[in-house]
DNA sequence: GTTTGGCCTTGACTTAGGTCAAGATAAATT
DNA sequence: AATTTATCTTGACCTAAGTCAAGGCCAAAC
């Protein structure tokens, strides 16, 4: 029960909250627990509420008629995920599907938006923690559109190396075939493209460990997507 | 005057407020008039407010280092744009470039968070246009990583035909060489696909104005993406 | 230890779509 | 109307990245 809380504020989401609103929101968060590989929800789903990871983790992603699949977003703890039909209506837009064992709190959508009326800071968190995804969408059409698979990659790298604040050595947090669906390309074309960076000394791979050895040639990398 | 209170009652983001919110709204409302090609903002700038289109048109783009373009929207009349950094703070994630003469509609940062902090029904307005725009991204990132661009195109146009009611003939809102830079491919490409399409006549071309002869093909092709 | 199955890698091949360059239309300006 | 300028189209070529298929690696299960 208190590790609820907990979780709660840790979230941005529920930042900067009373502690009053914090035990409201707590009240009526249900919890919901999930094996690896679960399906949380479906693209086309009927939206009665959010969910917010409080342990574990869950990819969100479409997948096309002929079965290629592109990830959106990975959720880990604190990040919450299908807020969009609790303000727009209708049905999820996209796949939710756990890659981990999981625990998640739901939170329904009537009784969140009677709270979020009625409580300015938290709808401005709200809009807050939407605009931040929107910023990150503009990131990922203009990675998919703009850049080269080489590219995305350096810029995925750096992103982690900072994420994991070692400028030396990080770990992918995801098997590489998912990286390859984040990135929006296929596991063989990301196999050979981190050989390819090893040749060129700008990075050493063992297994899920990846060495960064040339910051500054991946920057250059992820900007102009010259390899 | 009177019509810029119509305006701001026609825009979904102020739709269903009393007449007193919409006069306060009106008072912080700053007129700003462009030509066409203008710049309203660039990328990297401080974004200290956000805009409605009360008239013309106004695209939302990312250009790559090698100068390639990809529109993110195309706004017209109603369409609030540019509100993420008035909730996220830091900087303008993309460029906006008016397409036609256009009139603005300019709310300070400040000024409309103090409105929206005491304005519970404004507040959930703003996260509906904020979900709807995610929900759009959703369908680009697919677009672009999962379809083809005739299959892009495909949905381009039964959109269009839907937006403009009229399932016989839709006229294109932009020119041929945005509209490729909006399905992220270029003019060459475009072209080249258009003229596929009418010789299996799925369409007619003629300048901006297509026929749409097979609609349920072109179903098919936005689906499957085979031509 | 051996086997099973999932993941990753490598090679040979194909293809969508980008690049470069030249014309052709159409639109704008004088 | 005539000339300039932008936009669109077409062709020949090239390349990034996808497909298909085979083999390697490692971990879990027996």
């Amino acid at each position: 029960m208190e590790k609820i809380l907990h979780i709660i504020s840790q979230t941005p989401l529920f930042r900067n909250l009373p502690e009053d609103d914090l035990k409201r929101i707590k009240h009526i968060a249900k919890d919901k627990f999930y094996n690896k590989g679960q399906t949380v929800f479906s693209e086309g789903d009927d939206g009665n509420g959010f969910f917010v990871v409080a342990a574990g983790k869950v990819k969100i992603y479409k997948v096309s008629l002929e079965g290629k699949e592109q990830i959106l977003h990975i959720y880990g703890p604190g990040n919450p995920f299908g807020e969009v039909p609790v303000f727009s209506g209708e049905q999820f837009p996209a796949n939710a599907q756990t890659l981990l064992k999981s625990h998640l709190l739901f939170f329904p959508r009537t009784a969140f938006t009677e709270l979020i009326a009625n409580n300015p800071s938290l709808c401005l968190n709200m809009l807050a923690v939407l605009s931040m995804r929107l910023r990150q969408f503009t990131l990922q059409v203009e990675n998919l559109s703009l850049k080269e698979v080489p590219g995305r990659l350096a810029s995925y790298l750096l992103y982690l190396a900072q994420e994991q604040a070692s400028d030396v050595t990080v770990s992918l947090p995801i098997s590489k075939g998912q990286l390859a669906s984040l990135l929006g390309t296929i596991p063989e074309t990301l196999s050979r493209i981190l050989s390819k960076m090893g040749n060129s000394g700008l990075i050493e791979v063992s297994g899920g460990q990846i060495m960064l050895l040339d910051p500054v040639g991946l920057e250059e990398l992820a900007e102009t997507g010259k390899l």
